[in-house]
RNA sequence: GCCGGGGUGGCGGAAUUGGUAUACGCGACGGACUUAAAAUCCGUUGGGAGCAAUCCCUUAAGGGUUCAAGUCCCUUCUCCGGCACCA
């Protein structure tokens, strides 16, 4: 771009101030300071072969400027920056082009750190850190072995995605649609014997410990649904078998196999009809059961391993299942033989891997029964002890019906009571009369209600209340009941009964408030037609349980379980155990060996790292294993143990392994005595500000907190939680409003922003172009407006030499001007504490409006401005900070305070409504009392109009604000 | 299906948490400068009626509470994100 006076030179101011900040260290931290520390982390990048995305920016801005912002207010700031190396994506592209993926990585860390640095961003360089470098995995591994040793690592064979036609293993992000991304085969599993970390161990603590940190409340609540807790018991069943045919209580107790299962819903035990295993079930593989239809059974076992997840769990789906031929379980409730079946829907990794099916009262259970022909026992009714309360307000209804038809007045009851019926099941409980009457005749209804003993209130919500809007809605709620079906004909005078079949059929709309017959007759028709339900109720054909509640219910029978020893109480997690290996070569190799002799050994700290060998070959094997197995020489060791011959384990880790606490690192990066020193540990943690993407917030949020707590359980690090707050940016998406992706041809490369419009300008865009947190698309044009902007700023400062910024012209005394600044420091200031940048940017421009009206601008204004300006747009405001003859950074500046009495305006545009309405607006002093303000308002002519020939009824003063008037 | 978050001009979005709806920016239109264009500057810009002053309507739709609702409550529609046979 050719230099013009209109606009500054971003090809040459942005790499010169890149260049002395960098050689003056302006932002590296201090280990020993005496200033207060702040820690902000993004989320280090992946250097992917495409480089640097738009999307980086917004994040990386967004911190930079609230790191800019706090070392002017006298923070010793940590802002890091390293790069998330390992990982499949680069070992893909490895394979695809035939090189090493160290090679590939380091020339994509080298270009995204050139890109990163083109930017301006105040990171301490010195601090960089590279998952896949020696140095660094070296601790990775270490701590690997720290909780190896503390027992939460162990090995079992599970399942992995598996491409049969490419023989290749494949991640969960590879699984297209249950087909492999790459040939599009329809994936299978294949079963690897795989390293896990029991992290369901910390599955409560990492619930619980969200009270402590400040995240945002969508994230605490993603992170808790992913844990998803379940309370409820274990219930065994004993299983009786051809060999051993069991009858009495005593040999039930005493039998040899068992099945034990986890249930929610314990009140409904009485109607567990049959028992589901999971394929992979233990029981089935016992032979000493004799399962007649064995080979039948290991068929359906076979199929099922062969289905795809996608297949598995497609709910649309119809159920499938063999009943074990031969066994039968013990109902411990009812003592009486049930059926045992083997089924899919049935997961194996939740729970014990089978369940009790309570057919009558579980959707899945009520869909298989009604397959298979099992039965079906109805052991929740609803609640039916409030008939006598339903008669009465039937009685009532009645009774107001009467007494219109005889007044000719109108009462319409549109609405019923009963069970609410929504959405196709029986949900909940709920009672309420809504009816219409002519308005001429509210009069006479309230009175006559009020007579009644009925307070009229203006909540609907309380109960037994009734209620009267002015256009002639009634709403009576008279709580919670049970009764009969009924129904207002359109009269309102009569009322119809629905038949349970009309009710099935009843649309959404229809079904909200309807009467339900006797609760008895609600089962008969759940059970003979095609519902069951799952809600709370009252337990009937259980015993001496009959007419406890569900909850109730639930204490009583998990009591009585425990007494006879035949379950407890149980919580559940659907968080499963953290899968840790994989079968792939671009990732930190697990530091274990097997020893025939002595099993696994550790891999002594001392010879830490087991560095990654060159191979040639990337693709993992058609064994399903990493391609490390190939290599002999790497893979046969000595037993650190005895000695003996030994084996490597090839498996590496996951990429998760290297994010998990590079933010640990940071404080201490060249250390090799320790993965950080727990001196500068101790300083720095934890985490004061941490911002990502929301694809994150589970995994890698929650992987790496429970890594954190697992190391302060060993006394590594100094705090239980690694975070103390999370925020979250939206993506950047093209200017289509789709996702950016290579294949839709609508990437915009950060890069050519830079080039045209510079650094400075790409990151206030990105600040200015909407709320921090959502998704919104690129722009184009609206680069434009921010460029302008930051041009306009830079003109301010040139404009002649009389009048001009620049010289130290007149003073002049603006106190309007002095409101705006001290307000737009206000606004700017907070705006960005609350991540507010996109409202902070358009309060600078407000103030730059301003100060372009002004004849005059003295210049301190305008290095305010160029302060406030710094952490949006560095360079420029360094430039112009030199400009002014400063010789020090502009950055080790203090941060401007306002006056909070400045900030406001003295006189403000006092509003006159009538009636809500505005009539008329005023300069009037902010302090204005209400007198005043009713006096100023009578003398306006347009008011005057208003409350002509009208009595004011009231009259509403908001100080500094509006007066309304209220006339009739 | 469940959980979470939204819906405001032609577009991205503001609105001090119940108190002037549409800040700021983009775009569009008109004008100035220029031989011309770009750049820059000035003006207009939610919709409708009117020559005008002025008036009416407007925050997905409908209803409610309130002196006052984009904001609170109820109902409906709709979009986005996460989870999903989790017993």
């Amino acid at each position: 771009m050719v230099e013009e006076d209109n606009k500054y030179n971003h090809q040459a101011i942005e790499p010169k101030w890149q260049k002395r900040w960098e050689e003056s260290g302006l932002y590296w931290a201090e280990d020993n300071s005496h200033k207060p520390k702040f820690y902000c982390l993004i989320e280090f990048p992946y250097p992917s072969a495409d480089g640097l995305h738009v999307g980086h920016p917004r994040s990386y801005t967004a911190l930079d400027i609230l790191a800019r912002k706090r070392r002017m207010e006298g923070y010793n700031v940590l802002f890091p920056i390293g790069f998330d190396a390992f990982g499949l994506p680069t070992e893909n592209y490895a394979i695809k082009v035939k090189k090493n993926p160290a090679e590939i990585t380091k020339t994509n860390i080298d270009r995204f750190r050139r890109q990163l640095k083109s930017l301006g961003l105040s990171f301490d360089w010195s601090r960089e850190v590279t998952t896949c470098d020696p140095e660094y995995y070296k601790w990775t591994q270490w701590i690997f072995l720290k909780l190896y040793e503390a027992g939460l690592v162990y090995q079992k064979e599970l399942p992995i995605n598996w491409c049969p036609s490419c023989k290749i293993g494949l991640a969960n992000e590879e699984v297209v649609s249950g087909k492999c991304e790459r040939c599009g085969t329809p994936v299978t599993k294949k079963n690897l014997k795989q390293w896990l970390f029991k992290i369901t161990q910390y599955a409560q603590r990492l619930i619980d410990d969200l009270d402590k940190v400040d995240y945002l409340d969508k994230i605490k609540t993603q992170q808790i649904n992913w844990i998803s807790r379940s309370e409820g018991a274990l219930i065994k069943f004993q299983i009786s078998s051809t060999k051993s045919q069991i009858n009495t209580k005593s040999q039930i107790l005493n039998s040899k196999h068992s099945v034990e299962v986890f249930t929610t819903r314990p009140d409904t035990l009485f109607g567990a009809t049959y028992l589901v295993l999971s394929p992979e079930h233990e029981l089935i593989k016992n032979k000493e059961l004799g399962i007649k239809n064995y080979d039948e059974v290991m068929e359906y076992i076979e199929k099922a391993k062969k289905k795809s997840d996608l297949e598995r769990t497609d709910l649309a789906k119809e159920k499938t299942g063999v009943e074990l031929k031969g066994i039968k379980a013990i109902n411990p409730a009812t003592k009486k033989e049930i059926p045992v079946w083997v089924a899919d829907y049935v997961l194996t990794g939740y729970g014990t891997g089978a369940i009790m099916a309570v057919p009558a009262h579980d959707e899945r259970d009520w869909e298989f029964a009604k397959k298979f022909n099992l039965p079906i026992i109805m052991t929740i009714a609803i609640d039916n002890a409030s008939d006598n309360l339903t008669k009465e307000i039937f009685e009532f209804a009645k009774k107001i019906s009467i007494l219109a038809d005889k007044k000719n007045k109108k009462f319409i009851f549109d609405g019923g009571f009963g069970l609410d019926i929504a959405y196709g099941k029986i949900t909940r409980n709920h009672g309420d009369i809504d009816a219409q009457v002519e308005k001429d005749d509210l009069e006479f209804w309230k009175e006559y209600f009020v007579k009644e003993g009925f307070e009229i209130k203006k909540n609907p919500d309380e109960r037994f209340e009734l209620y009267i809007a002015d256009n002639g809605k009634f709403h009576i709620d008279f709580g919670c009941y049970r009764g009969k079906f009924i129904k207002n004909s359109i009269k309102g005078t009569e009322f119809t009964a629905f038949s349970p079949k009309e009710i099935l059929n009843f649309k959404k709309s229809e079904c909200k408030r309807l009467g339900t017959k006797r609760l008895k007759d609600v089962h008969d028709f759940t059970l003979f037609n095609e519902m069951a339900y799952i809600g709370d109720g009252f337990l009937i054909n259980s015993g001496i349980y009959d007419g406890l509640t569900s909850e109730e219910g639930i204490k009583q029978i998990t009591k009585w379980l425990e007494k006879e020893k035949l379950g407890k109480p149980a919580v559940n997690y659907k968080l499963r155990d953290w899968v840790f290996s994989r079968q792939h070569y671009w990732g930190e190799p697990i530091p274990l060996i097997h020893c025939d002799k002595c099993g696994i050994v550790p891999v002594p700290e001392k010879v830490l790292p087991v560095t990654l060998p060159t191979v040639r070959n990337y693709e993992p094997t058609d064994t399903g294993e990493s391609p490390l197995a190939a290599i002999k020489d790497w893979v046969n060791v000595q037993c650190p143990k005895c000695g003996g011959k030994a084996k490597r384990e090839t498996d590496t880790m996951p990429n998760w392994a290297g994010s998990n606490w590079y933010f640990i690192r940071y404080t201490d990066p060249h250390s090799n005595q320790a993965f950080a020193s727990s001196k500068k540990m101790k300083h720095w943690l934890p985490v004061d500000i941490y911002n990502g993407g929301m694809e994150h917030t589970t995994l890698h949020l929650l992987y790496s907190r429970f890594w954190y707590k697992a190391l302060y359980d060993l006394k590594l690090v100094p705090g239980s939680e690694p975070y103390s707050k999370r925020v979250s940016h939206g993506m950047v998406l093209a200017e289509d409003g789709k996702k950016m992706s290579k294949s839709l041809g609508n990437v915009i490369n950060p890069d050519d922003v830079v080039k045209e419009y510079g650094a400075d300008t790409l990151r206030m865009y990105e600040m200015f172009m909407g709320p921090f947190s959502e998704a919104i698309p690129w722009d184009t044009k609206g680069i434009v407006g921010v460029r302008r902007f930051l041009d306009r700023v830079y003109r301010l400062g040139a404009r002649g030499n009389e009048h001009g910024a620049m010289s130290t012209g007149p003073k002049a005394q603006d106190s309007g001007l002095k409101v705006l600044l001290n307000k737009t420091i206000k606004k700017v200031t907070e705006d960005i504490e609350n991540f507010r940048f996109n409202t902070a940017v358009s309060a600078l421009m407000v103030l730059v409006n301003e100060m372009e009206k002004q004849k005059q601008l003295p210049i301190t204004h305008y290095q305010l401005l160029i302060t406030l300006l710094s952490p949006f747009a560095p360079h420029l405001s360094e430039e112009l900070w030199e400009k002014l003859g400063h010789k020090e950074s502009i950055f080790k500046e203090k941060w401007p305070q306002y006056d909070p009495n400045l900030a406001k305006e003295s006189e403000i545009e006092f509003v006159i409504q009538v009636n809500g309405k505005v009539r008329d607006r005023m300069q009037l002093p902010a302090d204005i009392s209400e007198k005043e303000a009713i006096k100023k308002a009578e003398q306006s002519e347009k008011i005057k109009k208003y409350l002509d020939r009208r009595q004011v009824v009231k009259k509403i003063f908001v100080k500094g604000k509006l007066l309304n008037i209220v006339v009739k």
